[in-house]
DNA sequence: TCTTGACCCTCCAGTCACTGGAAGGCTTAT
DNA sequence: ATAAGCCTTCCAGTGACTGGAGGGTCAAGA
């Protein structure tokens, strides 16, 4: 397969296919006139790869996920515990981008949002604790 | 004030004030020795950003309620539509970690996470529809 | 007076994971 | 012969910093 064919199946740019290429993820053959050949085995490795970045894993991790996922004698502890850690990135993000949520959705409550002048939402940036 | 006393005063890194001063955000003046000089308004707006930047705002988002909140003639509405926006892209990205986090529960609640190889995480990012 | 340590300066490069674009080669069909 | 649609490499940019090298400045103490 050519680039094109497995970008659509995988579901992922051809230029990201390319850049997995580069920080080594993945090493496709070339054929002769320089195309680089993709086998089912690298399209079934790219899908991997799409679903992992598509669960927030990074690259990094994706690249140890693979190697496990390649490891036919992995522990099965070893894939838990790194999907533990990206659990707890994950709830971590999602209490900053809670309390964000929380802060900001007072202020705007209190911003009547008119042509006037007057605004909480700016007091409360420029003094948080005393936003009138 | 020199860049240190501000640095801690705002609660932001040297650096990061350098690099605010860099895309021009503030613009501090120089003593004869170099060395920027800061204002209590300077200040000001330093912790203005440190909050605005604390809530989730992107630097281009300062910049612009920057400008409101300078602008005595401004209207709250133009605060609160932008308040909103980013209110909005706020719930967006909760929404998507949040369906990450629950398929990655899943995944984690499927795995034993002991010695064996056998592994329903990777077999779900290798096939997710037939996770076993 | 000298030195030490804590400041400050600029400039360059790196982070993360791509993404866009230029300039050109290959393939297939018309 | 040409056009469309692939493919290639290489360079540069994104956002918002962050680290480090290499050097100048300042205030206090021996």
């Amino acid at each position: 397969m050519n680039i094109g064919d497995v970008a659509d199946a995988a579901g992922l740019p051809a230029k990201t296919i390319r850049y997995y290429e580069d920080i080594g993820l993945i090493t496709p053959h070339r054929s002769a006139n320089g195309y680089r050949q993709f086998t089912q085995s690298h399209l079934h490795k790219l899908a991997f790869i799409a679903r992992a970045r598509g669960l927030g894993f990074s690259i990094e991790q994706c690249r140890t996920l693979l190697a496990l996922y390649e490891d036919r004698d992995r522990a099965s502890a070893d894939v838990k515990a790194l999907a533990e850690t990206h659990l707890s990135e994950i709830d971590a993000k999602m209490a900053e981008l809670s309390e964000m949520r929380r802060t900001l959705a007072e202020l705007v409550q209190a911003c009547a949002g008119d042509h006037r002048p007057d605004c909480p939402i700016l007091k409360g940036l420029a003094a948080p604790d005393k936003a009138d």
